[in-house]
DNA sequence: GAGTTACGCTACGACCTGTAGCGAAAGAGC
DNA sequence: GCTCTTTCGCTACAGGTCGTAGCGTAACTC
């Protein structure tokens, strides 16, 4: 059979020998390993596949190429991301950012996450484990956030599913667009008082903005 | 001599051939081509040299890898960018993201972006390069908005401008990381609907939020 | 034990990068 | 016109990577 990728979920086979775990931790690991040492353009899979102390072969059984494996070694850093009850929404905005921001200034995810959004433009696969991956998976600290402020009674209780839906898409696409754009493309520091201005500018524009002009709904 | 590298400013000598500006032209515009046919990483300099009708090595005689060169080709497509008054300033956010999204929508810019970025957390040479030939030639846009908004008594006036190249700065960051990250990381489309909540929700936030509890100030 | 699958290893063709060296072309200055 | 300087196209090249194929062996299930 030729059934390799998706090294994760649901082994696809019962029989025959399993796939080393060990091997799949040391691949991650000494791919993480070469991006910070050597970024994404220079890594190489025999690189990795030495590093890791496995032949190259068993990095093309289980990824189909550089992009996806990237996509997997760093997509667990994300998940370190947590949203600690700080007390009002403005400063639970603030601190996700400054994670967030901490997060982009470890070489591993620096130059890897654009490279391989870069490269997901043209592979429909890569997007898909992108947004499974990473995407997806944070978006649940915007969901976490909104209830806590709408449970103070900060943000208004949305009618309607859909649009508290977009409302969330929208949030997260602000927030996380903001971040890497200031410290990838514009380069320049999200230190403490831009994380705070940004949340100034971001939580005003929530409870004045959309939907909120009838204001202080109250929780429930 | 070996004095290669940046192709437009001031040609660093006066006597001699001097460089063929239709070949200059033609390898932007191949570049492009390739661009759009083959997407970044599939994108090689003899490609390239051959579609614009010139030897590999006079590629590397203006550029000195593949990045530069796609920058070039890929920046004068952002000075299309343009920011007619539409009467307020939440048309006028509202109309410069639908453009920008236009922008990100055709293959060249899709594929290629984000390519450069991640290539420049690695490279200060490229990082300079897309400050000057992209980044700070599209901040323009927001100073001309803010300017105007103010003349219209919509934003107030800025006492310190230090903190007004910081606002500037941020509401570039956050309109163009956002609908960056709306189009290519999230992979949905900036359709209308998405403009016209985002617009709101950044001029929400701009006239309630950073230095605006003393409101409308008014023009000078 | 039989069957199945993953593994390490070696080898390979195809391709791309970036440079070197050559003679010829295209200008500037006299 | 002549000389000097730089760019040009061309060819060739070393070095490196990709992704695959084929082999014998190891590990696990039934």
């Amino acid at each position: 059979m030729v059934t390799p990728m998706s090294p994760s979920p649901t082994p696809p086979s019962r029989t025959g020998r399993p796939r080393s775990v060990e091997a799949h931790a040391a691949i991650l690991d000494a791919t993480r390993a070469a991006l910070v040492e050597l970024g994404w353009s220079k890594l190489t899979m025999g690189d990795v596949a030495s590093r890791a102390g496995v032949a190259k072969t068993t990095l093309y059984r289980r990824w189909a190429n550089r992009s996806e494996l990237v996509v997997d070694a760093v997509a667990v850093l994300f998940d370190e991301l947590r949203l600690p009850d700080r007390g009002s929404l403005m400063a639970d905005v603030e601190g996700v950012v400054l994670q967030f921001a901490a997060l982009l200034d470890r070489p591993e995810t620096k130059t890897a996450l654009m490279a391989v959004v870069a490269e997901s433009t043209r592979d429909e696969a890569l997007r898909e484990r992108i947004r499974s991956a990473i995407v997806d998976r944070q978006k649940r600290l915007v969901l976490v956030g909104r209830e806590r402020a709408q449970a103070r009674g900060e943000l208004p209780y949305e009618d309607d599913p859909a649009q508290a839906a977009r409302n969330v898409d929208m949030i997260f696409d602000v927030i996380a667009g903001a971040v890497v754009h200031r410290a990838l493309v514009s380069a320049e520091p999200v230190d403490t008082r831009w994380a705070r201005n940004f949340s100034l500018l971001l939580v005003s524009g929530l409870t004045a903005g959309p939907g909120a002009p009838r204001a202080s709904s109250g929780p429930a």
